[in-house]
DNA sequence: CCGCGACTGTCAGTCTTTTGTAAGCCACAG
DNA sequence: CTGTGGCTTACAAAAGACTGACAGTCGCGG
């Protein structure tokens, strides 16, 4: 398991390795932008850990090029804190998953071992959902091939839900993750949003779970 | 699950308290130093929100006290952007979590839950009791698998006999956790939420002790 | 530059579920 | 037997979720 730390923050980058190192994988560092998007494009790693910070030639960028040039190997992001709106601009950007710093290397060393897993399965920004499709990359949910067209913020909703599956969403965690920080307290705006989804993919995909939340439905 | 937020900034507070409350904590709030120190002394939280710059008595020293005396309620640290000395001294002095503001309210969600998960020794979001099982995650208490659904006050209600087994539960400890401060003091609501409960999961769950309160029913 | 259509959020109305209250009954401990 | 504490049931109020209509915004083509 060959595994690219990309991190410019000495400190950061050093625990990385070391915990992953003893963790199995073969682990190498770069430490900006432009040659971590050189060394991804051009060699064969079996997942990436990526800082958004990096020097150069920001994280969401570099993997807006890999996913546009076809490359798949999973990608990991850190996140700063406070700066949420990055994970949904970086799961949309094609990311496999994201962990927010300061973290818990045990975290990364679990979550890696899945996207690597997973990848196995299947290496691609899909993700499947009952009959349906989910692509990170085009942004477009199939069903069964078929594109059908959600709009961007259908889609984000979409996201990440699958992306948080067997979980209840609440409607206030939604709306922090796809609505821009200032939300309204009392809009039904989610449950609109909900609605829309459910009239394009079906009355089941999503779930209600009266006073918890929504989740997506059995079977997805 | 009972918090307590130690903030001295209205709007954070504000903030907090009302996704905290929307989480499924019931929460409560001081601005000063030594009333928290005070009110972390004497009463029972399941978890304490601290920032550290609170007027009168600043937090570090409100924690080391409570820590000197043997107080051991999980202490999640609020300090200001960048400051690592704070953190380590933080963790120095006996907390368990801190997060950097400005933070996403969900984070502050997340982590509480874990803290609050990490204090009862539970690892994992499942927590089985007889043939039930308990998932945070899901929001779900199911017997034998089968989800039986509970609405969200029974279910705070199964969580809280869950994360205490063991021990006798006033009716006056359940009202303070699952219910938000303003109560009423001769009501039967939480006889009756337990007679609801019962109906659902079964009458031996939950075991009365007449004149001191409930308990989880053996072999629970 | 204007008008049209797509997209979203807001609002008001309605329906459903949940929850607290009240009142009377039951049962256990003394 | 008696009284307190707990249980049960029914009811009404509150909360939560859904719907359809509407209006503001944005981008595009004419």
């Amino acid at each position: 398991m060959r595994v690219l730390i990309a991190e410019d923050d000495d400190r950061i980058a050093e625990t990385l390795m070391v915990s992953l190192s003893r963790a199995g994988f073969s682990v190498e560092r770069e430490s900006d932008g432009e040659t971590v998007w050189f060394r991804g494009d051009s060699e064969a790693f079996d997942a990436i850990v990526l800082d958004l910070g990096l020097p150069q030639l920001d994280g969401l960028t570099v993997l807006k090029r890999w996913r546009r040039a076809g490359r798949t190997a999973p990608v990991l992001i850190l996140t700063a804190r406070g700066q949420w709106e990055e994970r949904v601009d970086g799961i949309e950007a094609g990311a496999d998953d994201y962990v927010v710093k300061p973290f818990h290397v045990q975290e990364i060393v679990a979550r890696l071992r899945a996207l690597v897993r997973r990848a196995n399965g299947l290496a691609s920004s899909r993700i499947a959902f009952g009959k349906y499709t989910l692509d990170l990359r085009t942004k477009e949910v199939s069903a069964d091939g078929v594109p059908m067209d959600l709009t961007p913020q259908e889609f984000k909703l979409v996201s990440y839900l699958v992306h948080h599956r067997g979980r209840v969403i609440s409607q206030l965690e939604i709306t922090e993750h796809i609505y821009n920080q200032d939300y309204e307290r009392d809009s039904n705006a989610v449950e609109v949003l909900v609605a829309r989804v459910r009239k394009r993919l079906g009355t089941d995909v999503i779930k209600t779970r009266r006073g918890f939340g929504y989740a997506l439905g059995d079977g997805y």
